[in-house]
RNA sequence: GCGCGGGUGGCGAAAUGGUAGACGCGCUAGUUUCAGGAGCUAGUGUCAAUUGCGACGUGUGAGUUCGACUCUCAUCCCGCGCACCA
């Protein structure tokens, strides 16, 4: 009997579906396991093989989990807002909701066919307003939310306005307070709430009409559609991320995730541990106080000029009335430039003397104030002490405006680059002089601090979110604004829907599209015209799945407290300073207010590689027709074009298929070597215009999806990128093939009820053992090589026996469901084999080859040996004696080990 | 520049400090038979040998060790991330 995969998965996926095999409820009698994918967003051109390689690895440890006994809570939805979909619908005037559901709809049944064990019935997707409305909800509780840094979490905003009444807070007396008008009193609150509205210099995007985040914005081109940003004013919603980067950075810590991730995240939050300190300043004989950041407090002595941001407040209050020209002219050219050239000019150095000048506070010297585009005005204070000795972008700056530089350590030279490094002898430096650069950083810390020059300092380089897009396609702000001041909506009136609209482009005036809704109000009060962005959605999803039909809350407490977190997450790593930043903090957040019982969301993470394509090539001959094969081109003058990977089979060209591909090359002639035409081939990114694009449908229908799944497993480790390459793929086909004959022959099923024998159970009990090992370790390619060792030697013992055969179908059924399924029905199980247990070791036959006996050595040395099991009392004497012969050999060292492969001594172990 | 990964056959890759290359692809030879891009058996790191051996082999150079793909240091190469962050 064949083993026909076609009739297997289709049956078996209708069949899970019409018996909800793998809904899940809340089980307090079961431990939970909560396994998660990151939720796709649903592109139009579907899922290619890359896509699945996460979603299969995870349903693979999902229905491992469910074998061992674990309640497996394993869900998956759609990140459905978001810009490709409404730039499509600029371009074609068609709904973004059209084209999402109608993505929506390809993308499941392209999931289907793969066999995922996913509990639909929690799906959800961030565009429905039941959905949104918890993401809205959540937005009001940021809103109504304000960090305090003494008890270092977030806390409603009610409990700092009864501070600012009774013993009033930070700059705000009771007095100021009782004083100040509403509009006031909001601008007031909107300094601490952790959503709130501010001026910012914003990611702009021309292209695309809307401000971005600065993780969608690479090298000054947008992530999404590559057009050039520029930095602008503007005053947009925010998110108070940066109160929390302490605790996201410190937290890292416990998390299991890898090292580099990890270490992206701690890049991105950028902690840097130094000290504010203040100048003294004079502009015009008017003298004010700058403060400014440093790592370097030590480097106080060689500090020769002060430097300040070019879009820094201090700039008016300290250009010198006779540099006023220069200074504007150079302002204008700073702001002139793009983003994406500030950066390509890395090396060009530009600046102009404000005419001011600072005073050192701890020599009391007089140094020049220069600004200059070098200085960040988002970073630290906005303000510089230049120390050009042992900084090197410092000593480029004086070196091209002639300022003086000084070395303060000893033996250093500065002739021609600075001298950045940590480490020698402080020279030239008063107090600090003979020490070791360590030891003065803190020497110096503690000297500011005591003479009251300024203060320890830790500054982060993560920002506060921009959180308004001027988009359609996103979540509406639950925001209204009465006399100018927003409001929150009464959380009764959520969620707040996405009104129609007639047109998705932004309004000529350069207003988002909601400014087109003629009524976009709330009982006569305009509402918030922007919406929120792409990462909102995304950010605590995880979260609804818990509860995802709950319209009192966004997870109940129970089911919180059930679920609790995320214990495995599987995506890739393009997420790690967007999505997994803002989930963190989202979360973190939700949990300050008591709403969910665990701090991180994702208790351990895995970033699947990516799967590249991989591109054929035909070489044309220069101005013919004519195509020569990849061992002849170099003869000829060749161009070469990419071939549509469908028109190849391992490398070799279908030359009928080619001419029929393309008119033009209808009439195709060819150089053949060996009598077919070899593909030249390269590894490049999956996509169309490579025509390198492998569709999942195909694979399930030429293989079948169990191979798909098996195949895309066994193709290297689960973190490498790897090429997508089809050669190897009929490897596992054919393993499944061997597979379903031990199970049949011709003509049926030949499962008999006969004992096995300790040979076929051994092999049996060697994969169970190998295969929890592997699975725990995510090594899932490793564990099919196992199974292939296993198959090969169950079919060389011409095993038919049930007791082996309906463990072996379990112990694959996480791999490849479909044809275990059968086989479980088959071996006469009414219920599907996701209810199987996980088999048991037998510890008679798990023992390995050899064993290890300690053996006493003339009464002085210690050494183990390792001798087949099987190994009579006469083979561990002669082995012994064998070893006295080797010990002699050794000398007087001790041996702590002797490995001993049957029949022969390899190696001898001494301490 | 800083940080994090990684370099093993023709290819994808395995190897608690202990027989390097498991498993799969490809290739070679033999074989069987059915209708198929099929099955089965054997071989497949290099050199030497072909009668049994043997020597060399995990980017390069050193070190620790009885023993190193594995640990340490240096160096080269590849991938990824961050980058005027004071």
């Amino acid at each position: 009997m064949d083993y026909d995969f076609k009739s297997i998965e289709s049956k078996w996926q209708a069949w899970w579906a019409a018996n909800k095999t793998f809904r899940v409820v809340e089980d307090p009698s079961k431990p939970k396991y909560y396994v998660l994918d990151m939720f796709p967003y649903p592109s139009g051109a579907g899922l290619h093989v890359g896509h699945p390689l996460g979603y299969i690895a995870s349903d693979i440890f999902s229905r491992y989990k469910r074998l061992k006994g674990f309640n497996v809570l394993h869900p998956m939805g759609y990140d459905a807002f978001g810009l490709p979909a409404e730039q499509y619908a600029i371009q074609t005037g068609q709904h973004p909701e059209v084209t999402t559901d109608k993505n929506v709809a390809r993308y499941r049944e392209q999931l289907d066919r793969i066999g995922f064990s996913y509990d639909w019935d929690r799906e959800v997707r961030t565009c429905d307003p039941d959905f949104y409305k918890w993401t809205q909800w959540a937005f009001l509780q940021m809103f109504g939310s304000w960090y305090d840094p003494d008890l270092d979490k977030a806390r409603p905003i009610e409990e700092l306005v009864h501070r600012f009444e009774t013993t009033g807070y930070g700059d705000v007396t009771p007095e100021q307070w009782t004083k100040a008008t509403e509009k006031e009193k909001s601008d007031i609150l909107m300094g601490y709430r952790i959503a709130y509205q501010g001026e910012t210099s914003v990611n702009w995007c021309e292209g695309l009409g809307t401000v971005l985040a600065n993780d969608e914005v690479k090298d000054g081109l947008s992530v999404r559609g590559g057009f050039p940003v520029e930095q602008k004013k503007m005053t947009q919603w925010q998110l108070r991320v940066s109160a929390y980067a302490g605790r996201l950075l410190d937290a890292l810590d416990s998390l299991d995730w890898t090292d580099s991730l990890k270490e992206m995240q701690r890049n991105w939050i950028g902690r840097s541990e130094g000290t504010e300190m203040v100048f003294n300043t004079v502009c015009d004989g008017r003298e004010m106080p700058v403060t400014i950041f440093t790592t370097r407090a030590d480097t106080i002595y060689g500090v020769t000029f002060m430097v300040l941001a070019p879009e820094s407040d201090l700039v008016p209050q300290l250009t010198a009335a006779d540099r006023k020209a220069e200074v504007e002219e150079y302002l204008k050219y700073v702001k002139k430039k793009t983003e994406r050239e500030r950066i390509a000019e890395t090396k060009t150095v530009t600046g102009v003397f404000s005419g001011s000048y600072g005073f050192n506070p701890v020599t009391g010297e007089k140094v020049p104030i220069w600004i200059s585009e070098y200085v960040l005005a988002g970073y630290g204070t906005g303000a510089i002490m230049a120390v050009p000795a042992h900084d090197s972008r410092d000593y480029v700056f004086a070196r091209k405006f002639g300022l003086p530089i000084i070395p303060l350590i000893e033996g250093c030279d500065v002739s021609e680059e600075s001298f950045d490094a940590k480490d020698g002898v402080m020279c030239n430096s008063g107090f600090l002089n003979g020490m070791s650069v360590k030891q003065a950083i803190e020497a110096a810390k503690d000297y500011v601090e005591a003479h009251g020059l300024g203060h320890r300092k830790t500054n982060y380089r993560l920002r506060d979110a921009i959180f308004s897009r001027q988009r359609y396609w996103g979540e509406p702000f639950p925001i209204y604004y009465k006399d100018g001041i927003p409001h929150p909506l009464p959380l009764s009136e959520l969620p707040l829907r996405l009104p129609e609209i007639d047109s998705f482009k932004p309004s000529a005036d350069g207003e988002p599209p909601l400014a087109r809704v003629k009524d976009w109000n709330w009982q006569g009060c305009p509402l918030e015209k922007s919406t929120m962005p792409g990462f909102a959605g995304s950010s605590a999803y995880y979260l609804r799945y818990m509860d995802p039909h709950n319209d009192q809350a966004l997870v109940s407490p129970e089911a919180d407290a059930y679920w609790r977190n995320v214990d495995l997450y599987i995506g890739g790593t393009e997420h790690a300073t967007g999505h997994l930043i803002y989930s963190r903090f989202w979360n973190k957040f939700l949990y300050d207010l008591g709403y969910v019982c665990e701090d991180e969301p994702f208790r351990k993470l895995i970033n699947q590689g990516m799967i590249q394509g991989r591109s054929n090539f035909v070489y044309r001959v220069v101005g013919t027709n004519t195509f020569v094969s990849l061992g002849l081109k170099d003869r000829y003058d060749t161009t070469e074009i990419h071939v549509d990977i469908n028109l190849v089979r391992n490398d070799r060209l279908d030359l009928e298929a080619f001419r029929k591909w393309r008119p033009d090359f209808a009439d195709a002639e060819f150089i053949l070597e060996d009598g077919e035409y070899i593909c030249g081939w390269a590894v490049e990114k999956m996509s169309k215009s490579m025509y390198n694009v492998v569709n999942p449908d195909d694979i399930c229908n030429t293989y079948g999806a169990d191979t798909l799944r098996l195949y895309e497993m066994f193709l290297g480790p689960l973190e490498q990128s790897k090429p997508w390459d089809t050669k190897g793929i009929d490897g596992v086909a054919r393993f499944l093939k061997k597979f379903w004959r031990l199970y049949t022959d011709r003509e049926g099923f030949v499962v008999s009820d006969a004992k096995p024998t300790p040979g076929e159970l051994k092999v049996l009990h060697r994969l169970i053992g190998k295969e929890q090992e592997d699975i725990e370790n995510f090594s899932f390619n490793t564990t099919i090589s196992a199974f292939m060792i296993a198959v090969n030697e169950l079919s060389a013992l011409d095993c038919h026996k049930r007791e082996i055969l309906e463990p072996l179908c379990v112990l694959l059924s996480p791999f490849a469901p479909h044809i275990s399924e059968e086989l479980w029905h088959q071996l006469g199980h009414e219920e599907s084999i996701t209810g199987a247990s996980f088999p048991e070791y037998v510890a008679a036959y798990t023992v390995e080859d050899n064993v290890t006996y300690p053996v006493q050595f003339n009464g002085k040395m210690r050494f183990t040996v390792d001798l087949p099991k099987s190994a009579s009392p006469a083979e561990v004497e002669a082995t012994v004696r064998a070893m006295e012969q080797t010990a002699k050999w050794v000398g007087d060292k001790t041996i702590a080990k002797v490995v001993v492969v049957p029949g022969r001594i390899i190696n001898i172990v001494v301490k």
